[in-house]
Formats: C-alpha cells, structure tokens, sequence
DNA sequence: GGGAGCATACCGACCGTTTAGTATGCCGCG
DNA sequence: CGCGGCATACTAAACGGTCGGTATGCTCCC
C-alpha cells in the first residue's frame, strides 16, 4: 500500500484500507475477515489500521456506505432521461453487469444477508438502501402509467419488489453457479414478461411479435 | 438436552446437536457460531459435540444435509398431483410459508450466501439443490407445455431460473425488512405474473378478467 | 538553509479473550 | 465389565484492540 518511494503519503491511508477491506468482506463476510488479514493484504500492520478507524465495526461502516453510495450512483446514471420501460431495461443491465465485474459485486448481497439478525446498523443501512431502490423502481413503473405507457391496474409497489427480488435472486444463483446460472438471460427474461404485463392492451400481439424476433 | 430424568440416553445426541447447530447456524452464519455457543446452547460441553462429530466443518455438512432434505421434500410434497399451474403455485406458498416459520427458515440463504468463495463442499451441495430445484421447475412448465396448457414457445430453463431468483431474492428480503416487506404477495404477484405469461393466447382476456378479481 | 516543533502515518510488541480441537477422566447402563 | 456419552482441563493459535515508539512531512522562525 506504500508508495514505490516508501515514503508516507498523507491522504489515502484510510481510503485504501477501505478499498481493500470491502474486497475482504466481498470474499469472506464481515466474521471470517480479520484485521490482520485485511493488515496483510494492505502490507501494513493492524496499528496502521487503527490509526485510521476506531474498530472493525468503523471499517465496516466506511465499506458499507462506500458500497451503498456507488450502487445508487449505478442506478440512477443508467436510466437517467430514458423512458420507463427502457430505464427498467437498463437497470436490470447495470445490475447484470456490475455482477460480473471486477468491482467486488459480492459485497452487499454477502453483508446483507450475514448482517440478518445479527447486525442492526448494517440492516438499517441495507433495509434503506433497498427501500430507496423499490421505491425508485415504483416511480418509474408510476410514470409509466401516467404517461399511459403502462397500464394503470398493475401494482406498481408489488411489480418494484418483484424487480428487486429478481435482481437478489438471479445474482445469489449466479454467484452460487456462474457456470450453469446466465444472471444476463435470467434478468433479461424477468424484464420482458414484466414488460409484457405492464403494457397496455395489445399485449398479446406484441408478444406473437416478440417470437417472431427470435 | 439430557432428559428429565438425567440418565444418559443413545442416539439422540447427534441428532439434537444437529438441530442446535441449524438454529445457530441460520442466525449467526458459521463463522460466526462458535462450538462453544452450540454446547451452550445444547446445555453441555464441547467434549459432547467432538464426541459425536469430527470437527465443526463435519456438523456444517450434517446440518446441510438435513436442511436440503426437509426443502426437497416440502417442494415435492407441495404439488403431488397438481397441475403444474397449480404446482407453480404451491411451490411458491409452502416457500412463503416455511420462510414464515419457526422451522429456522434462513438457514438455506444464510449457508449458501456464506459458503460462497469460501467453502466449497457447501457450495457444491447448495448448487446441486438449486440445480435440482430448477429443474424440477423446469420439468413442470414443461408438462404444462406438453398438455397445451402453457404456451409451446416459452422457455422453461429460464422461468424455473426465474422462479428460483424471485424465491430467494423476495425471501431475503423479506428477512432483511419483514415489516416492510410483503413476502406473500411479492410471491403471489410473481407466480400470477409468470402464468399470464404462460398461458396460451386469449392470454389478453384472462388478463382484463383477472383485473375484476380484485 | 536548517532546526525545532508538531502532526500524521505507521510499526512491532503486547494484552486479554476466544477459538477449534485434544487428552483424559467419570458415570450410567446393558 | 465395557462402551457410549459426556465433562473437564488443557493446547496453540487467532481474535480485536492498545501502547510506546519511529519515520516522515510540513510549517515557522532565526
């Protein structure tokens, strides 16, 4: 983590630790990280780390709002001025792609579901975060109905927590067994029939239609 | 754990530890259940649990192996002798209903999400259940397609995919925010959403029929 | 320019506790 | 009596965290 130079940079210190605790914690979960491992993997020791974060449960608070605030930023880029029915499609693919990225996709689907009963400021924290995202994904089905693209019956919060539980879902399988799990086809598959359902009548055409494209 | 009259009792000390071991393990992940807090938990030593069992890792497996025979045989006694639409649909409540119970419902998550990268006779097991679980899904959808009750071009590898990402995905969920979120109707909305999908055409009427349902 | 003073970033040793596992002893039952 | 089913005491290593000290960077003043 030193500089070539080895000389001490101020600045970065706790932004690497951090960096290279959320790759840890992607891998092993909070429980089976610690700080002498997250320590070696920075080539620095445990007082280092300490320097910089009051305890492990400090380090893990910086990784999970690091982690929570790129998601959002993920989210909200992908579908920004795109019609409803498109921003779903994207959102569905940055999902899909951050999920075979390099960028330790892990992270909040091991720390979600470790932190169950066990850690309540991670839950507040993840339980919000997917509140915030259910609700974004219902706005977006809401403007859809309002712009007459959608139809109106559909229960937009229901169709959101569908969303969100595909996304878990599809990418938990993918993690378990990438060889035999396609995330991308499983996601693109949900999209579809969602949008399929939330068109307006016509619906059945559109899907002889939808055959003929393959 | 011992019986009321203090006497020391054959056989049912594997089992009883097995069961302990599955509540710890579904609450606290395996990293983070110690064998001192199963022996406490059970009321006895940690010599009681090395006498039965080899080492930790050899209770994980036992405890994975009860788990992933309770869920199959739920899953198969759910739907004997329904229709596959029908089985769709029992399949998708006796999960709802068992991630209500107090049967230690988050064992399956907790385990598989854990033992990702980091475990892998786990994973194997897990990946082997989710492998049978679709195609059991799988095979389903397909009867139906065989009796012409669910529409021939359909593809069925991708909606058992889809059902097993809507399970897991709504289940964790629902563990992270049981108040908020609806696990039942989450589920209710999917299999509803997917057999519209599924049906043949005059698909259009039965949806506009659907909607005077409610 | 260089030295003093201070702040920051780290090190290595240490602490008390906990961990999985081992060895041995004891008790009850058939 | 022997064996299964435990309990107890112990081991070495690992755990999160603390502490005194060192190295370096930066600023100010003479």
């Amino acid at each position: 983590m030193l500089p070539e130079g080895r000389s001490r940079r101020s600045g970065d210190g706790r932004r690497d630790l951090t960096a290279i605790a959320i790759s840890c914690f992607a891998r092993y979960g909070y429980q089976g990280t610690s700080i002498d491992r997250i320590a070696r993997e920075a080539g620095v020791t445990k007082g280092a780390i300490y320097h910089h974060f009051r305890s492990k449960e400090d380090l893990l608070a910086a990784a999970v709002m690091d982690r929570i605030g790129e998601f959002e930023t993920r989210v909200q880029s992908a579908c920004r001025a795109a019609a409803p029915d498109e921003s779903l499609r994207r959102i569905a693919e940055v999902c899909a792609q951050h999920a075979t990225s390099e960028d330790r996709p892990r992270f909040a689907i091991k720390l979600m579901v470790e932190s169950i009963e066990t850690n309540d400021p991670v839950v507040e924290e993840m339980r919000g975060m997917m509140r915030r995202f259910r609700a974004f994904l219902r706005n977006i089905i809401r403007a859809g109905q309002d712009g007459a693209l959608f139809r109106a019956d559909a229960d937009a919060d229901a169709l959101a927590a569908l969303f969100t539980s595909a996304v878990i879902g599809a990418e938990t399988q993918f993690y378990l067994d990438p060889k035999r799990f396609s995330l991308e086809h499983t996601l693109e598959t949900f999209v579809d029939q969602m949008l399929d359902n939330l068109r307006l009548a016509g619906a059945a055409q559109a899907r002889e239609g939808g055959a003929i494209r393959d």
